[in-house]
DNA sequence: CTGAAAGCGCTTACAG
DNA sequence: CTGAAAGCGCTTACAG
């Protein structure tokens, strides 16, 4: 890379004449200003920005880090807005990373950022990678995502499928069914946990349980076909009741539920827009306020708070027509 | 802020060891591994990441900033959606920064970032920012913004509000109407140019012409409420197609047909997920591949590709029930 | 208006 | 295993 030093020789300025009319050109004569600058055109400059803030001397970072898996989907971005709307608001920048195999290597590169904070989305985090983020005092947060003694802002995920089982049972069902995502997920191991333990609260056991793959390539004919499929095994199984891990599926379902006869009673899970539209009972979880919450939070933190935060939200079932 | 220097007065060792120390403590003693250690925690010290990369000398960088509005709406994160799943495949990070007032402020921001590229949405630079960001070789592409000479990717919103009218004569409308958004943008005056364009090739000219205030902060039944009230004015004038700025003004613009006697044809824009579930035509932008398209090429960009980068999406009309 | 020099905070051969 | 020193590429008083 060529440098101010190589500028300097080229053009036959001192260096602190060629940085000075590199930046601005205060002080710097006419005929000296336009020769540098041509020069530092002439070979390609480009400004070493590490070396040039460090001679600055300003080093307040007012850029959060965000780290996610690779496959995140949607909800991430709901989740962004509303970390977005705070963290713009107050003057902060976003910096997002994606975890895949290599670890180590984007945990370095994490760290080579000036960052004041880090929210982490939905994975825990290694015990030498805390260690490392606290060496640096890069405060962290979890989000939608719990562990003990740590920074967390999360959604109660079994409350969440008990909620839904509730509403079947309210609604008269007797056998009731879930149709989840293979992959599987904590989330969703808390969200089945509390949907059957109030199942069980109520004597009865899933009628029926059936994953369909999600995988982010898929289309949605795709989809759709696979989940129909399923639908229709639960419901030839005598369900009527079913509850779905995400709305996605739900619609899916819906379409298929509303061509027969008899009553089926469905409850997605996250309210997306159009859950609304078609009048999907659903379970909602406030994804732009916890991102709101986390933006806050790592604020904070970033400032010096020490306590550890903890918030948990509660999910709330929206009753429609379904 | 403390420093190596620092840490090495207090553990009465040099600064060399410090930072093996700090550096994983190869090469040092488990004796002064500990104390460096504890004096480096005691005295709060935190690494200065600008001078560490410095001295490191490992320059490349591979973070691409995003430029946005400050009140960029929902469809600000389909495009990310789009960029994000093609530069975290890369290897790329994003880095998002909002321009607001004080754009000086944000400008030199970005510049003091060790970034590869640029990604501008929505809007135009102004002159002196291209230079600032030519001067500091940072390649730059506009989203979503046409602008000659530059790099851009963007949709043609004149075809747009063409198709959306052409689809109203298709269906045999004979007094069609728009309801738009109060503030305006570059976008609304050129769908509505091709919506007019269309109709007065055919005879014809808007029935009416109505705008909704579609301010960030405004309740989804306020705006609601408003939109109602356009809506209606618009059919007490008799139109029997309508063309909306946007899906959301769309759906609400719905429900009041839904319940006129008489047919009257709607046309959206966006294709909002939602609109496929209410069976909505509407005009589709694919801001997921809008934002793909971005990514790729300012990752061309950044690889020294010199040729002026120019996509032009057609948005295409989809055919629903309304 | 210009140049030589010190300094930003860190890392890394090098010598011991 | 440790320390002194040079160097990363830039900026900024300072003297002229």
């Amino acid at each position: 890379m060529v440098k101010i030093k190589d500028i300097a020789e080229q053009s036959g300025y001192g260096a602190g004449t060629v940085s000075r009319a590199l930046n601005g050109g205060e002080g710097v004569s006419p005929r000296a200003l336009k020769s540098i600058l041509e020069t530092a055109e002439r070979m390609g400059y480009s400004p070493n920005t590490y070396a040039r803030n460090l001679a600055k001397g300003d080093f307040e970072s007012v850029t959060v880090g965000l780290l996610t898996l690779l496959d995140t989907n949607q909800y991430l971005f709901e989740m962004l807005r509303g970390m977005y709307t705070v963290l713009n608001n107050k003057g902060y920048n976003i910096l997002m990373f994606s975890i895949g195999k290599k670890r180590d290597k984007i945990i370095s590169h994490i760290i080579s950022e000036n960052l004041c904070g880090l929210i982490v989305i939905a994975t825990p985090l290694l015990d030498n990678e805390k260690q490392i983020f606290n060496a640096n005092k890069i405060p962290y947060i979890y989000l939608d995502h719990y562990e003990d003694g740590e920074n967390s802002i999360s959604v109660d995920n079994f409350r969440g499928g008990a909620a839904a089982a509730e509403y079947l049972l309210s609604k008269g069902c007797t056998k009731i069914a879930y149709i989840g995502e293979t992959r599987g997920s904590k989330h969703q191991d808390k969200r089945l946990k509390g949907f059957e333990s109030t199942l069980k609260k109520n004597g009865l056991f899933p009628t029926g349980i059936e994953y369909v793959n999600m995988t982010f390539n898929i289309s949605y004919s795709d989809l759709e076909k696979r989940t129909v499929q399923k639908v229709r095994n639960l419901i030839a199984a005598g369900a009527d009741g079913i509850f779905c891990y995400c709305d996605e599926l739900a619609l899916v379902a819906l379409d298929e539920i509303r061509k027969q006869p008899r009553e089926i009673f469905l409850v997605g899970y996250d309210d997306i827009p159009a859950a609304r539209h078609v009048s999907l009972t659903t379970v909602n979880q406030p994804l732009d306020k916890i991102g709101e919450e986390a933006a806050k939070a790592i604020i904070s933190l970033s400032a010096g708070e020490s306590a550890i935060i903890n918030k948990r939200f509660r999910p709330k079932l929206i009753i429609r027509n379904t």
